[in-house]
DNA sequence: TTTACTGCAAAAGGTTTGCATGGGT
DNA sequence: ACCCATGCAAACCTTTTGCAGTAAA
């Protein structure tokens, strides 16, 4: 948890920036679990734990987060974004239950070699890649397969 | 284009729903370029050649378009959903530059060695992958290095 | 004839922003 | 003292929805 305030405060230095209680506030929610987050949840965590931190703090500072290195962008699912760790942990990928929203996550080396290839054959400066797998865990395939295949339709 | 129509067609009289012009019409110009679209560009495109569709109507039918597996989500950015063909092309990813948002597509078949070993480890059944690799093609490179590494912070 | 589909406009929900206040440096 | 960062509330933008009219089957 010191390290991330540590690069945190390090790099709000070197950009001049201002380092404030907010941020660190905000970094500490962060990292108080290991699990993926976005922006209502983490402010939800805050209130409760009887922060008086706004949401648009939160929205102002996560540029500034994700621009450190300690967290990414990962999907938009249900009308927002999702964020995870960047710190910390190895570059991983996740495989997402579309039916019950479970997160499995991976590591696939075989990635890192496609990134160098394509750096070689497009020219391309790769800063990041993201997959992003969906389908049916386990325990949901069954559910999906007595449910039909119109569930999936939903309204229609 | 007709395939994509007739295919349209079929699953639209699978489901017991009706056929309309509107919905040939959206089809129609999502299909018209190679590209891919949003919401937006696509009703400004329908209203440049007099269509009096509204937008609600498409918001309405993608989800209906996207499951009879014309199109897909690709990715989120500036705030809105961003939409490709699926129909008539090979399963791909892209390669996209963050600076001047050029697109490069490129197929890699060690994507589907990879979701078969996450079906065997994980008991999941994939429905969709989706690989998105962001950073600076080729003419941009040169750019990011005259404008110096904080040029990405924007605003900050 | 039934009822799904459309257009319109309003609502909803996430994110951004203007402004006055407060606080880091 | 300067001016960046915050909280609040309003604004903004994309997407969804209620409703009344229309048209496909």
């Amino acid at each position: 948890m010191e390290d991330e305030i540590d690069l945190f405060r390090f790099f709000i230095r070197e950009k001049g920036l201002r380092n404030t209680p907010e941020r660190e506030e905000i970094i500490r929610e962060i990292f108080a679990t290991h699990d993926h987050f976005d922006v209502d949840e983490l402010y939800l965590r805050l209130r409760q734990k009887g922060s008086k931190l706004s949401k648009a703090s939160i929205y102002r500072n996560i540029p500034l987060i994700m621009t450190c290195g300690l967290i990414r962008e990962v999907w938009h699912e249900d009308g927002h974004m999702h964020y995870e760790h960047i710190y910390g942990h190895h570059h991983h990928c996740h495989l997402r239950c579309v039916k019950c929203g479970k997160i499995i996550e991976f590591v696939d080396d075989t990635l890192n070699a496609l990134e160098k290839n394509l750096e070689k054959k497009y020219h391309f400066k790769v800063l990041d890649h993201n997959l992003d797998v969906t389908g049916y865990c386990k325990g949901c395939i069954g559910a999906r397969e007595r449910k039909g295949p119109t569930s999936i339709l939903g309204g229609y």
